[in-house]
DNA sequence: CCTATATAGTGGACATAGGCAACCAATTGG
DNA sequence: CCAATTGGTTGCCTATGTCCACTATATAGG
């Protein structure tokens, strides 16, 4: 059965790789959830960086996004700045303490992708990647249902 | 960056796969969530199974399975009965109506993974399964610290 | 211009998920 | 018998995700 199979392996590997992600993030002495450092990260990332820009690389919840981001924003690691373009929306920037984060955040996650990636060859990760993202596209590609309410890119 | 990579890749699918399943399930008409479900599963599928077992194979924690099981026994699904060998605990088996419901789950991880594994060959799928459980282990793997506290054997 | 509609963001409420620690009862081993 | 361990339960808290209603701005159509 390469259903059950696919299923278990994607939800136990899921569990793995947070339970090592968490473990690092203690050791580096970080107390920000797992949500809130992918936001901080995509803030830092991405140039002209509004809340409705992570909602859409992320896929989460506007009002999830916002959430996080206010937690940022209140822990000093984000800024908001008015959005010259657009009256309703903020532009997002790290704060300098938000870069500092985003240093160690980056030695953390390349030490948990480290440890995943062990024995596997660059080649082999490729692939997986590769097929994660396939994956990815699939599961919410066609939509069985008339949803059609958002459009990614 | 490879490590970064990986991250978004693992959340995005898992996000990517968990939506899909909650849809099928929804056309489904099923009410249950998807940890009871993999719960439940667990508990059709092993023979002599209990608590403990299904913490162990999902790695989640006692308290989570214990609540989970509560739910599914509530429902009808899954019974409980007296564990000869260890009074402690008890022996956990589907209901006849958890066998139907396990029936419709089957049906409908298969279409969820059948979804998934679009455009990818049984070849394809096998590499990423294989590597998924090599990270999984790497994963949960060198402790870091001092833990040895459980071996399954 | 005014209105209708879409979009960006916010907040409330809730469900699901996972974790930690205290605890009980039964088991095991000295 | 006593101590430590184990299987399970419960309380409590955090984290994550979704739905809905609402505000404010933007934009298209009349």
């Amino acid at each position: 059965m390469a259903s059950s199979s696919l299923s278990e392996a994607l939800h136990r590997l899921m569990h793995a790789y947070k339970w090592r992600l968490r473990a690092n993030i203690r050791r580096h002495q970080i107390t920000l959830p797992i949500t809130h450092i992918r936001v901080l990260k995509g803030v830092g990332r991405l140039p002209d960086c509004t809340a409705r820009v992570i909602v859409q690389r992320m896929g989460q919840d506007k009002s999830r996004v916002t959430r996080v981001l206010n937690d940022l924003v209140k822990e000093g690691l984000v800024e908001r700045s008015d959005n010259p373009e657009d009256r309703r929306s903020q532009l997002l920037a790290p704060t300098d303490a938000g870069v500092e984060m985003l240093e160690k955040v980056s030695v953390l996650e390349g030490e948990a992708a480290a440890c995943l990636t062990e024995g596997l060859d660059a080649d082999e990760l490729d692939t997986f990647l590769r097929i994660a993202a396939t994956m990815t596209t699939n599961a919410m590609g066609h939509t069985t249902e008339p949803h059609r309410s958002h459009k990614h890119g």
